[in-house]
DNA sequence: GAAATTATTTAGTTTTGTCTAAAAATATTT
DNA sequence: AAATATTTTTAGACAAAACTAAATAATTTC
């Protein structure tokens, strides 16, 4: 496996993201995403699409290879790894590690990567509930729904959190939800899309529709 | 503190290590360190020393400044930690730490750092027995004296050793010594410089004048 | 101490990754 | 479908960090 530049892996990061809801991927889209000029985002296509990491054609939008898949999980491998052990061994706030990670993933270095891995006791998931790919770039591909979509008294387990701000941690940590609390909802108001829900031995509560958005389930307690 | 380019941080280190030979550096000392060509340092010097890290006048050498020196006790506190943990909690053997710092030590995330010396237990000296500067940038100078300049029949314990290659290692294990051995020399032979050394409880054996000058201690036992 | 050698600096180029402004292609409106 | 708006690409520029080749300063040698 080749080595990537800094910007090129964050270039290939990005893409991956932004591809899982569409197909393919814009250079505004891109360009947002990176804080960047969609000038710089065609560049960069360019080079990406001559080391083959990359399909793109001009106005066409771009989409990773099977190589460009692989360089991406690995960075993903990377960063998620080191968000665990920033969050279990020296104890950062969940919210914390992202940030820290954008730094540490670019050490590419197989064997440290590999060894990380061993120690941590080959984590599935990150501190967020994303899933962890292994050495060889599998990924676990459980269907998560977002909360707002699961349905009135159907068990689930928390998967994951999106918003990854220090506001939404301490609501979270107030109402003891974290990654792998089993709960359901009772039910659903219209009104403001908040929801009454239940989590095993506790009393039922109310959560906000914004709060709902950016937790995900996955079936089955 | 501010943020420095990699390629800044490794002139900053370069300078830092070569001084501690001699006073002042030169042009073609670090192009040799950090293989580069001299006129490739000139530019750099221009630069840190417009930043104020270092002080220079054309053709008179560089030497850091107390600024330039506090960015080298950073660096050097990164690279020391990195190297403990990677010798320490994932296993890898003393010789292959250096190189995976070098890429770790760029990572200058104060709050990371810190909480990694915490995680370590503060720990003081990496892996070949080199000082780790602490959160302050204070780092513990025994003066340690080579091996060879150490007198007979003089108790000794090892405190660091320079080459890192993998086959120092393997006579270094062979002949069980390792940072914190207690040791003496018995006898030196002028021909080839080897010697009889001694360690408690063991037989006297001969080490070489080569792998004798690779090995630091202080007095004491 | 003049000549030769060595070390250092300057000047001009290259590559990478970004930018702005203008041009071209695509999408949207009416 | 023509006009307008938006998106994307091209063209040209710039900064960082390296290089080569040539010029200049310092040092060494005879």
């Amino acid at each position: 496996m080749l080595n990537y530049s800094t910007s090129e892996e964050n270039h290939i990061k990005a893409i991956f993201h932004l591809q899982k809801q569409d197909g393919t991927v814009t250079t505004n889209e891109l360009a947002n995403e990176l804080n960047t000029k969609p000038a710089s985002i065609t560049d960069m296509m360019k080079k990406l699409k001559a080391k083959k990491l990359v399909n793109y054609q001009p106005y066409q939008g771009f989409r990773l290879t099977n190589d460009g898949n692989k360089v991406a999980l690995g960075i993903i491998r990377r960063h998620r790894l080191w968000e665990y052990f920033l969050a279990e061994k020296l104890k950062f706030s969940w919210d914390e590690v992202h940030e820290v990670a954008e730094d540490l993933e670019h050490v590419s270095n197989k064997k440290l990567v590999d060894k990380l891995d061993e120690y941590l006791g080959f984590p599935r998931v990150d501190p967020h509930g994303d899933p962890i790919p292994d050495a060889n770039g599998k990924i676990e591909t459980t269907k998560k729904i977002c909360l707002t979509d699961l349905p009135v008294n159907t068990p689930a387990t928390v998967s994951s959190v999106s918003d990854q701000s220090s506001e939404i941690l301490e609501l979270l940590e107030h109402k003891k939800i974290s990654i792998g609390t089993k709960l359901e909802i009772r039910k659903k108001f219209e009104f403001d899309h908040s929801m009454e829900i239940k989590i095993r031995q506790q009393a039922a509560f109310n959560i906000s529709g914004q709060l709902a958005k950016n937790i995900f389930v996955k079936y089955g307690s």
